[in-house]
DNA sequence: GTCTATAGATCGATAGAC
DNA sequence: GTCTATCGATCTATAGAC
């Protein structure tokens, strides 16, 4: 801990993105600098542009993570067969995953406005992505007759934006628990798109 | 539109305020330097000055002042009497106010971070004071038998994300229409609290 | 791989002329 | 009320020593 000097290739690296992914959730990209990541990580600024050419690339690097992550959990779940199955599991997976990320959550949503033309195209696409699973178990409800929505699209939008919400006040060990908090939304999101 | 000097005391002050709220809607307030808002106004970075003492003043003005409008549309409106009406106006109203104003509703969501403890709780107190007006309709309309509802707190603010989450895809002239946006959020609404 | 040092730009805010 | 000019601080990114 005393040694000012010398390598630590070993975990600086993670290290960086971890005090990156912190700073910039509380305060934002643009007033975080890179003299303040480096304080975070226990290293001078300069050391940084070993592991990122430039802030803006360490931003990218942090929502594309998260993005590819949530695709390659969402992927990794166990899918049930009926829709209503379904849609309850992308309910729970939906609320535990964002609510373990809360850093990641926050700035992929926060700082698109801060990504270049076509970084924000690469990003909006994972996105999209991931709203296509929900849209898809709709769509299939709605031909079913076991779902009444009467745009899907919306409703997409519509659930993740009250699913996601859970971030804005959800805190583990506060009131309610996560299972509750599943079992509150479940209702709401089942009656939403209910016949 | 030629005159580089003198007095333009008359119009300038809500200009500046027009001007930041569009800069930091855009680029975030941390972004955003005082000399951009002061080229987009047409004056030299000094000028503003005059106005505001100080760029963090500026942005308080702007949440606060919409959060205050919020309140205060939200107390014109006329008050149906039975619970189920009630809520199908304060969702029309949510989406119709807050359609209008993209710009002013994505600063008070997103820079939060930016404000000092005590003006954070200021406008947290504004804000609490809407999301009360959900949850009593809420709560009245479990008491009543007419909503089935676990936990009205958290309801509310389902539904709020829900309905604030319009912002981020609807555009006016695009594919719905802003009475068929009411219609469809109006339905999963109406269906996400029913017994 | 990390350090020190710094180039070069830009920032918020102020002072004083008009 | 707006201008010009500027102070002092801070920023990103780079150069070169170790």
């Amino acid at each position: 801990m005393a040694r000012t000097q010398g390598s630590h290739s070993d975990i600086t690296g993670p290290r960086i993105l971890d005090a990156a992914q912190r700073l910039f959730a509380q305060h934002g990209y643009a007033a975080v600098s890179m003299r303040q990541i480096a304080g975070a990580v226990g290293v001078q600024a300069g050391a940084l542009y070993n592991y990122t050419p430039d802030k803006q690339t360490l931003l990218l690097g942090l929502m594309r993570t998260h993005l590819e992550e949530l695709l390659a959990a969402m992927a990794a779940e166990p899918a049930p067969n009926g829709v209503m199955d379904r849609l309850e599991a992308f309910t729970r997976f939906h609320i535990r995953f964002h609510s373990e990320r809360p850093d990641a959550v926050f700035i992929a949503y926060m700082e698109l406005r801060n990504l270049s033309p076509e970084n924000f195209a690469t990003i909006e696409g994972l996105r999209g992505q991931y709203e296509n699973m929900l849209e898809e178990i709709l769509r299939q409800g709605v031909q079913e007759g076991v779902f009444d929505v009467p745009d899907p699209k919306i409703a997409t939008l519509a659930v993740i934006a009250m699913l996601t919400g859970v971030n804005t006040w959800y805190r583990s060990g506060g009131r309610l628990s996560l299972p509750e908090v599943e079992e509150i939304y479940w209702d709401m999101v089942r009656k939403s798109v209910a016949r």
